[in-house]
DNA sequence: CGACCACTTGAGCTCGCTCAAGACTAGTGG
DNA sequence: CCACTAGTCTTGAGCGAGCTCAAGTGGTCG
């Protein structure tokens, strides 16, 4: 994972898509715009993040650690430098809803309403996040507007995600989801090897299940019905072997 | 409905929550920040109105009319004055996923991915429409970044809609949707007349099945359900008189 | 009047949920 | 070293919500 290494002289925060409120990407970007990298990340400028040290610090969390709870009030913002965190919701009815994992680079804790956070965050794994107090964010918008687009950026990168997370859990077959959460952690250096074709799964079922809106047994299930027809090869419950191929084949019929 | 008036004079943007981001809420807006009215929608100052109404079109549309399809180069950003519109996808295997219903004084036709709309854009009805050229935003948000502030506001409110959406296609229970969707009407004076308790529907049940990623059977089963039990009662297809109370009670259980 | 469209209702089947038991791993203490 | 426990994952059996296919209703327009 090239995006948000530790080393804080250089803090990047993922913008995997284009927006062209953005300026124009692909071409060489505009000089006063936020600046995107070859691979699509967007990089903060050395100024801008002079000035977010500033007022930055820097966590470490274990595993399962709670950031905040759901109605906490908001005081910062969190960019995810290494590890991996858990957003979910809680309903009235008591049913829990894995919202989004977030992945170095990405930036939460934004989704607020009447000042308190409508989701909860917990660090899955062992991780490590820099830390912005709201206000200290706001005065600096002020005084570098840039910053600000590069919140923006990032904002619609949490849509667009957002929508994706949409689209996945709306497919009928629960199968199709399955192999479609596969897929996109298949996405995440962190916890996939491109060279084995070999997915780690930092998650238990449980929570696989609160994201696709269904049961750790269908989950457990459809992992069994996916190996059977040849898609995957559970080497144990957390590594599985990937058909990159034959997963997005299923998605696309 | 008072949040975006057709009076060109007064653009109120919707920014039905709060985002510290934004500055403190409940309290004096900032007078350099964006500003909130008392019912929370979010109003641009006359500034930046002028500024934007120089950039700006109207342009009005027909009922069903194409605003723009999914794939389409992105080159505007859109606000509702009047009317409602329908955001759609396409996905992969051929179903369409209705993405979002947006109201007078939203925002859309930001979701873009590669400088093309992830999403396709239909008018539902007959409507007035603020037609914002990319290129012309970006250069007004160097000159006024509160503007910028504004957008990061909205962007924000989309992220609340489009989780709650999430959040009510994930009720286990169709019934639950189908209940929570009416819920969500009810909140639009466009289509809800409060002195009656009447919703007018302005979509047919085959949007409303696939925003609720269910079938038109169902949707219709389940009215039929909810008028067994009292909670509504429809006046024709169309016309529906709501027990709120039952309703709200119904999803919290 | 008939054609067409949107909506409703019916009947049967299937996917996925529920409840329940079994398998595997890791940690603990004798 | 082997129970014993506890936690996570898998597998099984039965049932029911919701999908599919199909027919029926009512409203609108030529």
């Amino acid at each position: 994972m090239n995006a948000a290494t530790g080393d804080s002289s250089a803090l990047h925060i993922r913008a995997p898509g284009t927006l062209p409120l953005a300026g124009p990407q692909g071409t060489t970007p505009l000089p006063t715009g936020p600046q995107v990298d070859s691979s699509g990340n967007l990089v903060l400028s050395p100024a801008t993040l002079a000035a977010l040290s500033s007022i930055s610090t820097t966590v470490r969390l274990k595993d399962g650690a709670p950031i905040f709870h759901q109605g906490d009030t908001a005081d910062f913002l969190y960019v995810v430098l290494k590890g991996a965190v858990r957003m979910s919701h809680q309903l009235e009815d008591g049913r829990n809803q894995i919202v989004a994992f977030e992945w170095p680079g990405d930036l939460f804790g934004g989704l607020v309403e009447q000042d308190t956070h409508l989701n909860a965050a917990n660090a899955l794994t062992d991780c490590q996040l820099v830390r912005l107090p709201h206000g200290a964010l706001v005065r600096l918008f002020e005084k570098d507007p840039q910053l600000q687009g590069s919140f923006l950026i990032e904002a619609m990168s949490s849509l667009r995600t957002s929508q994706r997370h949409l689209l996945l859990v709306t497919h009928q077959r629960v199968i199709k989801r399955v192999a479609g959460f596969l897929l996109e952690c298949s996405g995440q250096p962190t916890c996939f090897n491109t060279a084995t074709n070999t997915l780690t799964l930092i998650m238990d079922r449980s929570d696989i299940a609160d994201y696709l809106g269904t049961t750790i047994e269908t989950v457990s299930r459809c992992l069994g019905t996916l190996e059977e027809q040849g898609m995957i090869q559970r080497m144990d419950p957390r590594h599985i072997r990937l058909d990159l191929t034959c997963l997005r084949r299923l998605l696309a019929e």
